[in-house]
DNA sequence: CGAGGATTGTACCATATGGTACATTACGAT
DNA sequence: ATCGTAATGTACCATATGGTACAATCCTCG
């Protein structure tokens, strides 16, 4: 039986993901089905998608074969559900900063709790979504739509926190607020990474800080 | 027979890589090897490690098993050279570039060059170095040393050329060459990721180019 | 030349992996 | 109560994968 997800996804600048899989009816079924996608969802983050066997996936989520096959088409199915999955709770449990880029006080509590969550979680396998983009934008073709806006999300909020900004007077009309979220994105990315290998937090403190003072560079005199 | 590796290493700020595996002592042996190291390291570039087989690895260079076992002990040595070739490599052909980081033309040079390489190359799979690393910094603990150093290297040349022109007076004194390496590195990183997964020139342009006014930032006013 | 190690070819093996078949159980609607 | 579908359990299969065994060939050096 297929149906197309009719559920909720989180508000967001960009398109949604629409996943056209089987999708549970009855709670219990959406609940396995969830379960085997966090499961999946830690995993891959960990040992990337090709390192992570569905037998793995099953055996932390506790769930069987048949109920793999039940609600997945394939393995390939399966990682774009987290990819699903992992923008849609990176946004919601960060979604009270997002919506507060638009000031310079703001960003910067953005960043702090970038780097405090990281921090708290050992610097372990960067951002998840960066770490699969890196590992499936290329095998994984039909992907790349997905992971480019997933990877994007987080920056057209600061871009519409930047454009805000500059409607108010408090970023100078030289500040090119697409290109500065692209640069943020970036940076953040690379930081992360950078961070994840040397398990230091002053790679993050580094790049976020020289990133931010140079939005700073954009503040409008007073 | 176990050999220590004696070959030569290019110049670089950082402690060269050194591997403790099977060495061929011939000419024949060497081309062998190098033959496989550089079929692992396409492969790898775009399929990620986990995602290449040694099987596939053999096709494609046109070796059979035993050499592949004669030469490495298991499929993780040839992850070991192979991120041992791709610094050496990379490092090897933008030597020129590196070695200029002492000045703000230098400097633009090299992400000039960076932006039409990977545009020359569609973009494919961003920096192997930074691939590599997302994908085996945490399954692979013996790696980490080697891929952060792997990392920072064209870091390390960014820093000493801004040192260079921080003595020269051509940048101002509160800069910190140390900070801005690992910020341009994470921009880097992050840029190639983003411009991987999006394909997109602009993307790679507009995170450097902000990238290059931060550090012009930082110019001593004459 | 001939010996001995480096190099390479071929066949094979155990296991892990993605995936299927089919039977059974849970559960909501009539 | 029972009927139908969703959900789950169990067993199985074909193939891919990492790795080994062992024999054959090449090349250098005395």
């Amino acid at each position: 039986m297929l149906r197309v997800w009719t559920g909720e996804v989180p508000a967001s600048p960009v398109q949604p993901y629409i996943p056209l899989m089987t999708m549970p009816t009855t709670e219990r079924g959406r609940r396995s089905r969830e379960r085997i996608v966090e499961a999946a969802a830690d995993l891959i983050h960990v040992q990337g998608v090709a390192g992570t066997s569905v037998d793995q996936v099953l055996a932390r989520s506790g769930a069987g074969k048949s109920q793999f096959y039940h609600y997945f088409q394939d393995k390939d199915e399966l990682v774009g559900a987290v990819l699903e999955y992992q923008n849609r709770t990176s946004v919601q449990d960060l979604l009270p900063f997002l919506l507060d880029l638009d000031s310079w006080e703001g960003i910067r509590r953005w960043f702090d709790i970038i780097l405090d969550r990281q921090e708290a979680s050992a610097f372990r396998g960067g951002c998840p979504i960066g770490s699969l983009a890196a590992e499936s934008s290329e095998s994984h073709e039909e992907l790349r739509g997905q992971l480019s806006a997933a990877l994007r999300v987080k920056g057209e909020y600061l871009q519409a926190g930047l454009d805000s900004m500059k409607r108010r007077g408090e970023l100078r009309a030289d500040a090119d607020p697409g290109r500065l979220a692209t640069f943020v994105t970036a940076v953040l990315q690379g930081a992360l990474l950078v961070a994840s290998v040397e398990k230091r937090r002053s790679a993050l403190e580094d790049a976020l800080g020289e990133a931010f003072r140079h939005l700073g560079s954009f503040a409008e005199d007073p």
